[in-house]
DNA sequence: CGTGAAAGGTCTAACTA
DNA sequence: TAGTTAGACCTTTCACG
């Protein structure tokens, strides 16, 4: 069976293993997929020029560098304020997400800081955009390391 | 200058490199750092152990694989209905993210679909353990591939 | 998609500041 | 303690079947 852009089962075993440890060396990629070195490293090459595979990160644990809070803010912004919000955006170092909501020109962000302080002056940093709606993260008892549940329902 | 966890300008520069690609061997990133390879996977190790470097992932686009829709779920859910919650969590695939949220027991949820036919499932599937709120991601104006940002300001 | 040889990376251990 | 060097081994790459 043929999926989105001819990605089969062999792609999706890759991707797996690959989204699980992304430093994992061909030969053994191809040993855990039933392919040879080489035919491996074709595959990953055709993922990459597809953008399937948008590139390869660690993953740093913030909080062991002192990045300990986290929070969620909903930013409702009326029309005219809206291109000036997204221009001002790329400055506002702790945002490490943006999306743009459905309802009412809404923004949610997530931030991440290292003292409340910091989240204080990142809303009054807002305000002059629109109506800020803050929530910290207590917990977070589920994150996804990985899209292999996804990938599998292919 | 000595950081969290002992960590020295040495090793947020292989932070940095490791976050923006994961796969860079040794001996190329100890050119970028300016250390042999051996010192530099040594580093590297010890980061991984310090659980600082958490693993490595590939970046999949899972637009390209078929899941075009992104959204939000805020899920308000009184006490009683909080344990059964955790339990039930696990078993929706949809769901990439979920934080517990400051604010009447409140839970934000990242889910990715492929169709609004799924959402509708998903949202009635959490009815029993809440009232849910659900905006759909129209676009996400920033998207931090890497912390490198957060990193800088160490 | 597999094979094989050359180029280059990794790993371990002994050495040095 | 932290980094370098050296040599054995392994991976990647690419031309060819």
């Amino acid at each position: 069976m043929t999926l989105a852009y001819g990605i089969d089962l062999l792609d999706k075993k890759i991707l797996k293993e690959l989204a699980l440890d992304a430093r994992l060396p061909f030969a053994e990629l191809g040993r855990r997929v039933g392919l040879s070195p080489s035919a491996t490293a074709e595959r990953v090459r055709q993922l990459e020029s597809l953008k399937v595979i948008r590139g390869y990160r660690a993953e740093i644990n913030l909080e062991a560098l002192g990045y300990s809070i986290t929070a969620f803010v909903r930013l409702t912004c009326d029309g005219g304020r809206y291109r000036p919000f997204l221009k001002f955006l790329p400055t506002l170092e702790p945002v490490q997400e943006c999306h743009h909501l459905t309802g009412g020109d809404a923004f949610l962000l997530k931030v991440v800081l290292s003292s409340v302080a910091q989240l204080e002056d990142l809303i009054e940093r807002l305000l002059p955009y629109g109506s800020p709606t803050t929530s910290m993260v207590l917990s977070t008892p589920l994150e996804r390391k990985q899209v292999v549940g996804l990938l599998n329902s292919l």
